[in-house]
DNA sequence: CTGAAAGCGCTTACAG
DNA sequence: CTGAAAGCGCTTACAG
């Protein structure tokens, strides 16, 4: 990193401190008989340095860096295809990859960095501001991949073209004659859902076509929710010809409530999902859906982390990759 | 591991090669000023007795053990589900986990010793003896998730009961009412699917019911293989009017190959998958399946490879954990 | 609770 | 290509 610099030495802690080097040693190693003040100051002067102990130097030699992935909640199809595109740069760029589940205690930021690693992806994580100051003080650079939040200076990110989509994929049931089309969702709060929704409602909006209330859902981004959200929009006395879905798994739930209903796909109903995860071709039948690139998204996440592991600027702190309305067979004019 | 043994040190190999520090220490950071004869000798000694360099021996004081999960190719469903059990079991154990995609070149196995690896979980990999060697040199212990290869006593692994699953799935098929039933399984050389298939000519042959050649088929455990071997069944004079299949990933392309053909699921077709991965659960209609806990099968993988680590015996060498006939709805009586 | 002193493991500039 | 010697960074038993 600084290659002139001399590695801050006990000798110089010592120094600062007005103490021997034998009690820096002692702080370090966590030893009991140091005065608590002596120990604060000490710490704090460690700190302020950058002393790193001679076990966790391998942090800096290692020339594979070792980046954190971490998932909030259960690893699903969609964050499984951003680790095999966060795998393939690591592959590519020689860096060792590790995952976890989200949890942050107390010493979360400072434990990552004394266990090496040197940069975290979230993938679509909440994080608050105390977390972001945690990896500041411990200077832990962070990307997001497709965040919940609005992007935010503070915070490299990587996401997609969710607006773009949403209209893409409204525009394709319009041009097939629909006008009674809804739009179940995910999360209200998730702005990756709000884009898709007024991208929904740009294109009915362009289009003079009316959205009733009742049309429009949001929940989580779960089949579930799908099973759901499909019987709310079926059940109405003017059901829609045409449903426009947050994600791949909500269509999938959906198209199962019409299943049961003996309504056929896409005779009946249309439906178009979002992501293209394996889940949209392995339907049956296979699935009209919006092609997000995850695993590229993947790729840039990692390579963007690097880059900031090793000091260097980025040209903008968030980048969209292009979605793609990709047509298959849930799709259809409507009669 | 030998709290009261000292640590081996330069001096020791020093003494033993009949050379000086110095010399040793030249060896250990790759300086060209050693003798090739001398720079032999002395990396076997340093490997002989097991010497760490200091910037190593994080991984030997690590609070948290390092393990690598290395995948064969893509992360799929089924991966990733074994991953999400691996990382239940790391984040109750505090232990970290690398992903990394196989790929094994010359320093390999020594390389993951050096790069703080405590043991090394392979997902349905292929291994030589060449492997197990260079696994054994590097006294790196393995855990296979799912062995391709018979169970075999050289090598720990965690598997399912393959053919009690193939035998209850191809039970229900004539419970209900099938003669004609196909198996559309992976590839020949892997285990899981032979034992597949032998519990499913098992319960043929209980039941007295002939199984044409014709109606066995081997190929890949993907989507692709499961639209050409739905084909070529469907195709035949006498086509099946039940397939019970290797996975769920080759059922949904079977399923999707009988639905183009204007064949109704159930109805016309019934079809038993074989991992009731997610896939199994959101497929249209939902899938009737043989659920392997491969969550499960994760998490024992993980403990198994850090109770190896930590030098303890295992009871076995290959765990096997139940199947479990799930019925759903892609399965009825023969009309 | 602190630090002078001895010592350990390792590296390196340099003489041969 | 080798090693004696100086020296660095750190730790620890012990005196105060």
């Amino acid at each position: 990193m600084r290659p002139d610099a001399r590695r801050t030495t006990l000798a110089t802690i010592a120094q600062a401190a007005g103490v021997s080097v034998a009690t820096v040693s002692k702080v370090v190693n966590e030893r009991s008989d140091v005065a608590p003040q002596t120990r604060a100051r000490v710490l704090e002067l460690l700190h302020q340095h950058g002393y790193i102990a001679p076990v966790f130097r391998h942090a800096e030699v290692a020339t594979n860096p070792t980046i954190e992935v971490q998932f909030d909640g259960d690893l699903k199809t969609y964050s499984a295809e951003a680790l095999a595109g966060i795998m393939d740069a690591a592959t590519d760029l020689g860096a060792s990859v590790v995952v976890s589940k989200a949890s942050r205690t107390t010493h979360w930021a400072r434990d990552l960095v004394a266990a090496g690693r040197r940069a975290l992806i979230a993938v679509t994580s909440v994080y608050t501001t105390a977390h972001l100051n945690a990896l500041d003080r411990a200077g832990l650079p962070l990307v997001v991949l497709d965040p919940l939040h609005l992007p935010h200076s503070r915070v490299n990110s990587v996401g997609a073209t969710n607006f773009a989509g949403g209209l893409a994929a409204t525009q394709h049931l319009l041009a097939l004659g629909h006008r009674r089309i809804g739009y179940v969702g995910g999360p209200a709060i998730a702005v990756c859902n709000q884009a898709r929704m007024h991208g929904f409602r740009a294109a009915m909006e362009a289009a003079s076509a009316p959205v009733p209330a009742a049309y429009v859902r949001s929940g989580e981004f779960t089949y579930q929710a799908g099973l759901h959200g499909g019987a709310a929009l079926l059940d109405l006395e003017e059901p829609p010809t045409a449903v426009f879905t947050g994600n791949d798994e909500i269509a999938l739930g959906l198209i199962e409530t019409a299943r049961t209903r003996g309504l056929r796909i896409p005779e009946d109903l249309s439906v178009v999902g979002f992501d293209d995860t394996l889940l949209a071709r392995m339907a049956s039948p296979p699935l009209t859906t919006v092609r997000q690139p995850i695993r590229e998204m993947g790729s840039v996440a990692l390579r963007t982390a690097l880059r900031l592991a090793n000091g260097e600027k980025v040209e903008s702190y968030h980048i969209e990759l292009a979605t793609e309305l990709v047509t298959r067979e849930s799709t259809a004019p409507c009669r």
